[in-house]
DNA sequence: TATAAATGCTACTAAATTGGTAGCAATTTA
DNA sequence: TAAATTGCTACCAATTTAGTAGCATTTATA
């Protein structure tokens, strides 16, 4: 159950595309993320297949978003780079032992769906934004800290 | 984002204890589940650590849940299982580079054990039951096909 | 008290997956 | 024509997964 780096790579590319809002090349999202051109292509390729992202190839080109940021969602760039999020064989319907415990994982993979589909790309955009400005305060998604009346993690409102 | 076969036999384990109701042994989980009871004996190993299920030695021995079927929830299996569900390294704030995705990590990890910490092993042999008597008719959580009012995947509720 | 049945623990291993890298082809703009 | 860019395939090292094996320890019971 862990995060794939495709996955965490291809968000955070997508989300810049979404941030800049203009073509954006691997290259650029190397300087950006941190990690080689050459993988990033490879990620960036799985989501222009998925209809994600378009590409242009050629000097300027690059790649950018298939659909306005407000209608991508992260589940649509997850599903993409995690193998359709099937956490389990049973839960997409592809054979069961009726084990006791499928309607555990069909519950999860539609809440996990459910999740991811209603984050779009204008959703974290606008926290990242909240969040530079520190409007947050210590309100960090990432530490266990949360603040009452932050949007990010909403832990404690 | 795979669940392991780790936590897929733990949770047939434990929810064959809760149907029982008594001491199971490795060997009779064995039979029920189809997998090594060596393999099983490990993995009741890390529940009976985790304080999930309690575990007597020699003949007569074998597990036995720790709380009351109705007090012990997927989540918690799971967790013991799944290296904590840290589905990826910020969530639980060891360190973040703030690229924007965080906090879509950090809502599906706090998703993801709610659903799970929502679901309690009586839950599951309540469900099963159900499912056995066939009140749900082709409402099977393994594949697509629900029919309304089901119990079980709700997805036509 | 012996014995059989059970868990506890550690070490090992084969297979699959992950996380890339490398190189060349094709395309496009200037 | 040259440079910049994506497209594609093959390859590879490291890690993780999914077990197996063997022995130690504990315990009920005959």
């Amino acid at each position: 159950m862990k995060i794939s780096s495709k996955a965490h790579y291809g968000l955070q590319a997508v989300f810049i595309l979404a941030k800049t809002g203009d073509v954006v090349s691997a290259k650029t999202l190397e300087n950006e993320i941190g990690v080689s051109c050459k993988y990033l292509e490879r990620i960036m390729r799985i989501l222009t297949n998925a209809g994600v992202v378009l590409a242009n190839r050629g000097i300027q080109g690059g790649y950018y978003l298939a659909k306005p940021a407000n209608q991508t969602t992260a589940g649509e760039v997850v599903r993409a780079l995690e193998d359709q999020l099937e956490i389990i064989d049973c839960v997409t319907g592809n054979s069961c032992n009726k084990c006791g415990t499928s309607f555990v994982w069909k519950k999860l993979y539609q809440g996990i769906n459910d999740i991811l589909n209603g984050i779009t790309l204008s959703d974290m955009v606008a926290g990242d934004i909240l969040s530079s400005l520190g409007i947050e305060g210590e309100c960090d998604p990432c530490n266990n800290s949360c603040k009452q009346g932050c949007s990010s993690c909403n832990k404690n409102n």
